[in-house]
DNA sequence: GTCTATAAGCAGATAGAC
DNA sequence: GTCTATCTGCTTATAGAC
C-alpha cells in the first residue's frame, strides 16, 4: 500500500483554493482531482460522501484557521487597537490581500446555500460576537457594539466583492487599513 | 408559425431570476426551461449562442434598469438627499428588499467572471461616478467624494452578502437607510 | 416559434485491480 | 492509497418536424 502522496491537511488545502477559485458548482472533481493531482477515485478514499464533504472540511478548515489567527487573538489581553490591527494582518493574510473570495459568500449561492447555511450562519455569528466584544470593553453598549462589528462584516465582503468585481485589491486593502479606526471611532481617548 | 407565448423581455426577466438565484454555473438549461416555460431548443431560438448570450442580455437588462431608476435620477435637479433617498428606494426594489443577490457578485465568480469582467466593470464604475458626482456637487473633493462612493457601493455589496448568509434583510434595509447620512456626512448645514 | 428526439461530452460516483 | 475503467444521469447544443 503506497504512502499517501500528499498529508490530508496539504489535500484540503488545495481543494480550497479550488473552490475558493470556481465556487461550489464550478469546482468540479475532474479540477480538484487536477489540484491535488489525485484521481477522482482517491478524493473518494479521502472523502467518502463526496464533493459535499470536501466542502463541509474546508468550510471547517477556514473557520478553524480564523478561530485561531484571528478570532482568537481578539479576546486575549492587550490594547483593543492592537488587538484589532492583529485581526486586519490576519484577514489580510486569509483572504490573500483581496485575492482569495469568501468561502461564505461563494457557498450560500445556489443549492450550496441550503447545504451549509447553518454553518455558515455560526461562523459568520463568531467572528461578530467576538468584533462586538472588544468594542464593548472599549466603551460601547452592547447593542451599538454589535451593530459596529456587523458593518465592519459587511465592509469586510463588501470589499472583497469590489476588489473582485474592479480586479484590484485597493478596496479590499483600503478597507482593511480603516477597519481598526472605524471601529474605535468615538472610544479612544488618545487623539 | 405560433405566436410567442411569453414577450422576449418577459423572457429576460424569468432567466434573470434564475441566474440570481443559482448563479451562472447552477443556473442550468433545464431550469431556465422550468421558469420560462420555454422547451431548451425554444431558448436556443432567442439566444442563438445559448448561456453566454443569456447571461449578457441578462446583464444588460439589469445595466438599463439600474441606468433609468437609479443612476439617471443621480444626475438631475434637485436636493442631493432628495435624490439618494430616491436611490435608495431604486436600489431596494432592484435587490427586492436584499433577498435577490447581485449580479455583479455572481457573475464576477470562476469561469464566468472572465466572460463578463469588462460589462460589470463598467457597470460599477458607472454607479460609482455618479454617486461621487452627486458627492463633489453637495461640496467634496472629487478625490475624497470617488472613496465615499467607492465605500457606498461597498456597504451595499456586504450587505447584500451578509443578508444571504445570515438568512435575514436587516443588515441590507439598514445599510440602505443609513446610506443618505453616510454619504452626505459632513456637507449638509441642518443639522 | 415551439416542439420531440438526439448527439457528444462532462458531471458525480463506484468497482475492483494492484 | 492510488489507479483504470465504468456507470448513470445531466449538461450544452443541434436537427428537423409541425
Amino acid at each position: 500500500m503506497p504512502a499517501p502522496l500528499l498529508p490530508r491537511d496539504e489535500v484540503v488545502q488545495r481543494l480550497t483554493q479550488v473552490i475558493r477559485e470556481h465556487g461550489y458548482d464550478g469546482a468540479t472533481l475532474s479540477r480538484m482531482s487536477q489540484a491535488t493531482g489525485l484521481g477522482k477515485a482517491s478524493l473518494y478514499h479521502y472523502f467518502p460522501r463526496g464533493k459535499e464533504q470536501i466542502a463541509e472540511e474546508v468550510l471547517a478548515r477556514s473557520g478553524a484557521w480564523l478561530e485561531e489567527h484571528a478570532i482568537g487573538p481578539l479576546r486575549e489581553a492587550g490594547p483593543p487597537r492592537a488587538r484589532l490591527e492583529r485581526l486586519g494582518r490576519a484577514l489580510s493574510t486569509f483572504y490573500a490581500g483581496g485575492e482569495s473570495a469568501c468561502l461564505l459568500d461563494l457557498l450560500s449561492v445556489g443549492g450550496a446555500g441550503a447545504l451549509f447555511a447553518q454553518t455558515i450562519r455560526a461562523s459568520l455569528g463568531r467572528m461578530e460576537a467576538a468584533i462586538a466584544g472588544v468594542r464593548v470593553e472599549a466603551g460601547l453598549a452592547p447593542d451599538a457594539a454589535a451593530r459596529r462589528a456587523e458593518d465592519a462584516l459587511i465592509a469586510l465582503q463588501g470589499a472583497l466583492v469590489v476588489s473582485r468585481a474592479k480586479n484590484s485589491t485597493e478596496p479590499f486593502r483600503r478597507v482593511l487599513a480603516d477597519l481598526p479606526d472605524r471601529l474605535l471611532a468615538g472610544s479612544e481617548t488618545t487623539h
